[in-house]
DNA sequence: GCCCAGGATCACC
DNA sequence: GGTGATCCTGGG
């Protein structure tokens, strides 16, 4: 059982990212010298629902209550708009630009992994406002990423802050406290369904003092916990949370997909506890980034196979 | 009209 | 501690 985590020992490459320049033009940044970063993989792949494909190569959502647009031609990947200070303050950091994703799990002797993190390769982990993240996981219990979508955005557009950028009006997402102040069925209205009051009472419980900010220095099982005693969040949607806005990289969201891979490419089955301690051991402490990686190449080969779209 | 996918919760063992 | 019914709704 120990000889497993040798395949792993190229992780030691995830560090920082030397080779890449950042210039600002035409009011945005352009990044040179990326090899990681495919805007398909990291919109695409069920960790931030307001980003879309407006055309080929072309993102354009709104995260940290601004409008972005990321564009992909060649191996030039630009960020609209974003100024030098922008981007040192927000998008740098949203993109988790100081990471190499290259070398992780490099040669790591997996198979099923290698496939993945070659299938996948561009896909970054991105770090995402918690309040956010937390609303936009309850939302995704027992749900379908078209649904969480729709769902999301008439959220912000009943009480998100409004902007106008190029003469398009956009959405913020709302705060903890305007959320909080809605009424369940006007959260309903929106189309959450029973996931209304857990959505209610959750940002009635931020916006009364719960530190979401707090959980970073706590460890994962800890802040794991904490979380769950919002309502609406269990162990998947409390990984989602700690994987995709709070740093936490050994976090492994345990949903349908990736037990699929874990079953059929590891021959492992159990439930989310177990599920959490196999990945832990096999995948080390970058757990939560194979799980992306194995279950971006597994929903898609499913999607292909039989037409699906849920996440 | 019927059935299915998707995760959290609750009642029950 | 584990199991199974229930919640909601778009889509087949």
């Amino acid at each position: 059982m120990k000889a497993r985590c040798s395949p792993y020992k190229k992780m030691q490459g995830y560090g920082i990212l030397k080779h890449m320049e950042v210039s600002f033009e035409g009011g945005g940044a352009v990044l040179k010298g990326m090899s990681c970063f495919e805007p398909r993989h990291i919109f695409d792949n069920g960790q931030t629902f307001r980003f879309d494909e407006v055309e080929e190569g072309v993102f354009e959502g709104v995260a940290h209550g601004r409008f972005l647009r990321v564009t992909k031609k060649g191996n030039r990947i630009t960020l609209y708009p974003c100024g030098a200070e922008e981007y040192e303050q927000v998008w740098k950091r949203y993109f988790d630009l100081e990471t190499d994703y290259g070398m992780l799990f490099c040669d790591c002797g997996d198979e099923a992994l290698e496939k993945g993190r070659q299938y996948g390769c561009g896909l970054r982990l991105l770090n995402q406002p918690p309040f956010e993240t937390l609303v936009s996981f309850i939302v995704s219990a027992n749900n379908n990423l078209k649904r969480i979508k729709g769902i999301i955005r008439r959220i912000c557009e009943r009480c998100g802050r409004p902007f106008v950028f190029e003469g398009k009006t956009y959405y913020a997402f709302p705060e903890a406290d305007k959320l909080a102040a809605l009424s369940v069925e006007a959260l309903k209205e929106c189309g959450s369904g029973y996931r209304a009051p857990y959505i209610k009472e959750t940002a009635r419980m931020v916006a009364g003092g719960f530190d979401l900010e707090g959980l970073r220095a706590k460890s994962y099982g800890d802040a794991k916990k904490e979380l769950m005693e919002l309502p609406g969040v269990g162990p998947k949607v409390a990984d989602c949370i700690l994987l995709f806005s709070l740093g936490f990289r050994d976090a492994f969201p345990a949903d349908v997909w990736i037990k699929r891979v874990l079953k059929e490419h590891y021959g492992f089955a159990g439930n989310d506890r177990q599920v959490y301690a196999f990945a832990r051991k096999r995948f080390g402490k970058y757990a939560g980034i194979a799980q992306q990686y194995l279950f971006f190449w597994q929903r898609d080969k499913d999607r292909n196979d039989g037409e699906k779209n849920t996440i």
